[in-house]
DNA sequence: CGGTATGATGTAATCGATTACTAGACATCG
DNA sequence: CGATGTCTAGTAATCGATTACATCATACCG
């Protein structure tokens, strides 16, 4: 391992001071054209870095927001990061994504000022005490805790579940079922009573399946649903990995999809549209969710007061594809 | 925004000096009982938090790594990244992931000392010069590049697409497809010439079709391999997501999988047994190389030398599915 | 030519923690 | 009883940058 060169050194390399090199590499056009270049020579032959918790410190700021979500390996939430990555990237933020079922401890460091500027949180599930104690601005996309201090963009996840009991109901079919997200969750919670105020407002029957979002809950459900005497006819699944999960099962089961049942899901991931078949699902605008609430949480960073803001919320479409048909008869 | 709390003003309320304080949270042991049960009081009653960019400069580490990935939506990564996520918590470290293509400058500025004490990296694009040029730990996984200065772990690539085309040419396949990865990227270059040589060593036909492991380029890939007047058999490409796209167009153009084309996937990402057909492709123990990967950078971060390791080889298998069958007639 | 504006650079304070060193209080022991 | 050791806690140096302020040289002006 070199040893680490500090800005002294390139100072003394290029016979000026570290406040010069300093304002050669951060205010150019503050500097000499000659100083400038020896400053920059030494830069060079010496690999000179800045060191980041020298300048954070001293700036008081990281340059930097934090997403914190609950699951990494959600293909959910990819797109929202990228999103995020690119409007962070134009206002000259870097993106650090961390898990956020990390411990109290951890989380209640890394929430604090120093390393980030800002925080994304993607997870409803954290100590609500931890989370208002952060001093910094935080965003809510997608999931969220009313308990939080912070503004929260989603989409209305109760008006959405009425649009696939809306989609199945006009289909024909006459018993749905809902299989739900994890007990506790806010979108779960959200989902099931759009679900169940639709079936009712709709005059249908209907049952509900307890899941947990992932695939493996989905074909659980699946077998649930086969031993069944009088199967719905129609699914609507907390999630498109739980539907796919339902479907995949059902189909080795030897049912078949959608001529014994039709299936919707919800979030639109990207293999909705390549499963086999392919899935009637209710699409979030992931990109418009990322970008939004990264450019919310840019405005908050520079705005010194706290702008209060609406918590907005974000249409949410159905797209139908080949898992829905006509209820069998 | 309250206003930010330091240490001192924590001292100050507690009645004692900062380095009690910094001990007391730090080092509870060496401090008195009742001192320590002061500072507690003092730092519940203002919500102090550490600084990080503070300790990370005097302590000369940030008790945290970085993963450097170049495409978060990549399903393939998520699984590595909670293994690399737990082992790094049982070392008391905190995980950072980012993005690898944001920019030379940013990179550079990540990548060097202050924010992580060692970078695992999964991007084998990146310039070998700014890579050899960061001063931490460095340790790549899965995608690597020759020129980079540090350690891989990966899985022999060339064998495993041997293995793909084992298993076709057992099944009575004679004219085989390969749907490559993007140009220049180790992982497509290392799979096609395994998928070349093994089609060589047994005598049979073969094709090569450009992509870029993404399902629209699977997708494409379908209708090039439609139209070809002796249609190959067998395909192996060279992600599941390309395997999974190439196979839904198939079947949307009206044909069979695996009655009319047997096809291979490679990683065995979440999906592919799920996927309808399921898929028969090459797993990859994510999983081990994550965990693996971050051990070994994590002793990379204790050992003060420079452990010359040597390049892991980790084998990768065949999992057969049923995408693939016998050759028609 | 004296006075002022301008631009380049250096000096030193500063960000907020940790920790080497120091010192006092008290116990222990020969 | 003096010497020595052990705890506890304070003082101040330190990590490596940025930046307010001071200084100096030069240009420009009436």
């Amino acid at each position: 391992m070199t040893p680490k060169i500090r800005i002294s050194d390139v100072a003394a390399i290029a016979g000026v001071s570290t406040a010069t090199v300093s304002r050669a590499l951060s205010t150019p056009e503050r500097v000499g054209k000659d100083t400038r270049e020896k400053v920059l020579k030494a830069v060079r032959a010496t690999g000179y870095r800045i060191n980041a918790a020298a300048r954070d410190l001293r700036q008081r700021r990281a340059g930097s927001i934090l997403i914190l979500a609950p699951n990494l390996s959600n293909t959910f939430f990819s797109r929202i990061f990228a999103a995020i990555q690119e409007e962070a990237s134009a206002a000259g933020l870097i993106v650090q994504i961390s898990d956020s079922r990390i411990g109290r401890e951890k989380l209640a460091t890394l929430g604090h000022d120093g390393r980030a500027d800002g925080i994304i949180l993607l997870d409803g599930g954290l100590d609500p005490e931890l989370v208002n104690g952060w001093r910094l601005p935080v965003i809510q996309l997608c999931e969220w805790n009313a308990a939080y201090d912070a503004p929260v963009l989603t989409v209305d996840n109760s008006a959405a579940a009425g649009l696939a009991v809306e989609h199945l109901a006009g289909l024909g079919h006459r018993n749905l079922l809902h299989i739900e997200g994890p007990e506790g969750n806010v979108l779960a919670t959200t989902r099931r009573d759009g679900f169940l105020k639709a079936v009712g407002d709709a005059g249908i029957d209907s049952a509900v399946f307890e899941g947990d979002f992932t695939m493996e809950s989905g074909a659980r459900a699946a077998h649930r649903w086969a031993a069944l005497d009088r199967r719905p006819t129609g699914v609507f699944c907390a999630s498109d990995e739980c539907a796919i999960g339902f479907i995949s099962e059902a189909i080795r089961l030897g049912f078949d999809v959608p001529g014994d049942v039709s299936v919707v899901g919800f979030d639109d991931i990207e293999f909705a549209d390549r499963f086999n078949p392919s899935l009637t699902t209710i699409h979030q605008p992931r990109e418009a969710i990322g970008r939004t609430g990264a450019q919310y949480l840019i405005g908050m960073l520079s705005d010194d007061g706290t702008p209060t803001a609406p918590d907005y919320s974000i249409a949410a479409h159905l797209v139908t594809r080949v898992s829905t048909g006509p209820a069998p008869q």
